[in-house]
DNA sequence: GTCTATACTTGGATAGAC
DNA sequence: GTCTATCCAAGTATAGAC
């Protein structure tokens, strides 16, 4: 084939831009500005994340983003993509060893104060954002977020099975509405900086559980372990 | 793109920025522009909504906005002040009228079909979104949530005091994961630009509520009307 | 593959005519 | 109050040297 040149017509945007060098020196460079991307995502906003910016941050050439990725937007989704395969996997294990809805609470409130921290719920809230101002990105960040809402649909499935009553609630529509409130918790909590509300948010949700939870058992008894 | 740049040093944005003419001929282009802005905010995000898409719009001058504003971003404030007001007021009423859960949630899910008719908390999405870019923004955007979140403790509040057992769930936690609720639907909804789920969603409260309300009286009956 | 330089575009904001 | 003209900053993207 010849050589397709800097031009660019991108290939689908889970591949990588260019196709090219799986590992050459140019891989690094890939990483780097990844990163940049990331960094650049989380501390100013979709709307600060310039190439130039980008740039800035990682220490390196503006040009190299259009070189290694077409544009800035292939350039954020590459980032989307990558925090959150990341975080997919820590996710995974992490409710894999939940079995019942007490300690999936658990998990998911240890985990999304982890997302505070790692800010990689932010840069997918951004993305979003981000997309209404480009309608091309729209369809790209609904095929980046359905995974998360499989994901949570499966987590519910599971442990609605141990739960006497449990059937009754549609994953669907649990999955949905936890993928939501996710978000806008985010949302809210970054923009005041105050991680107070959300934390107490998912206290409250554990006493909660831990209160219903034996009410349930005597309306519809379960078989005991 | 929204740097607000040191140059002028606006009135406070809850003000009019210019604090003239109360009903001179001024006024009517102050109600022009902040409507231009509201449809430009909702057509191209906060990303899009600049001063110049914004007076192509409204079919006026660009330096009108900075005129009558100071800024795109105090503009843009005071449009969603504008809906936020009127959007508070319906709200209000419908509320008002709705004395226990089921009738909340009818009223909760008619509300929020209207909203996305209306897109009014589309506009608020955006400018939380459009915050994270524009670090001035967020203190001002948190004072315009806060109503909204006291508005939905009160209504819970209300609520509660009907239902057997309401007062085990502290209004603030529900008013806050409420409002972050919403958000994140909206974000969501907007993004694939299909209804359906969040249609499903309000519809299978609804449902949820039908069961679970019988059950909980039994458990904890309450004085009967 | 990476850099410098640059063409081109859009946007914020102001000056000054009307 | 409103418009035209304009300045300036920042961004996307490409060409071409290295």
């Amino acid at each position: 084939m010849g050589s397709i040149e800097g031009t660019q017509l991108m290939a689908r945007s889970s591949g990588s831009g260019r196709e090219r060098t799986p590992s050459g020196r140019g891989e690094a460079t890939r990483e780097r500005i990844v990163d940049a991307a990331l960094e650049t995502l989380k501390r100013e906003g979709f709307g600060g994340a310039s190439a130039r910016e980008i740039a800035r941050t990682g220490g390196f050439n503006q040009a190299l983003v259009f070189y290694h990725f077409g544009s800035v937007n292939q350039l954020l989704l590459a980032a989307l993509d990558r925090t959150s395969a990341i975080r997919m996997q820590r996710y995974r294990a992490m409710v894999e060893e939940a079995g019942d809805l007490p300690s999936l609470l658990r998990s998911a409130a240890s985990m999304y104060r982890e997302d505070l921290d790692s800010e990689h719920i932010k840069v997918m809230a951004e993305m979003i954002s981000g997309a209404s101002s480009d309608p091309d990105l729209g369809p790209e960040i609904v095929r980046r977020i359905e995974p998360w809402i499989a994901f949570a649909r499966e987590a519910i499935e599971r442990v609605s099975a141990t739960m006497p009553l449990g059937n009754l609630v549609p994953p669907e529509d649990a999955a949905y509405a936890v993928v939501a409130l996710y978000l806008g918790i985010e949302l809210l909590t970054n923009l005041d900086g105050d991680r107070s509300r959300s934390d107490h948010l998912f206290a409250t949700a554990q006493r909660l559980e831990a209160m219903f939870a034996p009410m349930l058992e005597v309306l519809a008894p379960k078989a005991e372990p």
